[in-house]
DNA sequence: ATGACGATTTACT
DNA sequence: GTAAATCGTCATA
């Protein structure tokens, strides 16, 4: 395994949401199983001066106080009453930018992935591409929740990226981001990307 | 103390 | 396509 380190993390939020794509996310469960997937969707979130953030406008609070934490930090929140969605913090300590991871391909304990996503949704179908196809499908799937908020996923034993494929620049493909609404420009921003024609991207 | 709402997902018309 | 589910967080009072 070649494990990513701080100096990964530590740059800009459009660069590191490139540079995810085809990284691989590494769980291990409470009870010791490995579970991974590989990167395939990400969202830039900008900070202070992106509308869309929930840093905006410099907002500190308890709910997002890790993504002012050093990079290669987990920030998880929990939304919409049910759901957990899991942001790579980035850039300098204390600058409050991350990257929204929205997609995996599953590639390691898809039995498990697909039990913890049956938990609550009995009636999804859990074919592999909709096991991690969505930012919070992905966290159901690993497991992921507010107890993992503020991991640093450098040094965790519990949660952390390993060197993937290489995605080639022409497979990248970007736009507007998803689930924002009423941030003017930053709404058509093209701060999305994922990997063209890979049938486990979200949507 | 209260109310509005969300970086979503799922089911249903 | 539209709507429901469901509750912690945040802004306002």
């Amino acid at each position: 395994m070649a494990r990513l380190t701080r100096s990964f993390f530590a740059r800009g939020a459009e660069e590191l949401a490139a540079h995810l794509l085809g990284q691989r996310l590494v769980r291990i469960l409470p009870g010791g199983e490995r579970l991974a997937g590989i990167i395939l969707e990400t969202e830039a979130y900008l900070g202070v001066k992106d509308r869309a953030a929930h840093t905006f406008g410099g907002r500190r609070t308890t709910r997002n106080e890790a993504m002012y934490a050093a990079p290669g930090t987990a920030y998880v929140y929990f939304t919409y009453g049910m759901h957990y969605c899991m942001n790579i913090v980035c850039g300098k300590l204390d600058e409050p930018v991350a990257v929204l991871v929205r997609a995996l391909e599953p590639v390691e304990g898809l039995e498990e992935m697909a039990r913890l996503r049956g938990a609550t949704a009995r009636k999804a179908e859990l074919a592999p591409t909709s096991l991690c196809s969505g930012p919070a499908k992905l966290c159901q799937a690993l497991g992921i929740d507010k107890a993992d908020n503020m991991i640093d996923m450098v040094e965790s034993d519990a949660l952390w990226l390993e060197r993937g494929r290489r995605v080639p620049t022409a497979s990248i493909l970007r736009g507007a981001r998803i689930g924002i609404r009423e941030c003017g420009e930053w709404e058509k921003a093209p701060l999305r990307f994922w990997v063209k024609g890979n049938p486990h991207v979200s949507r």
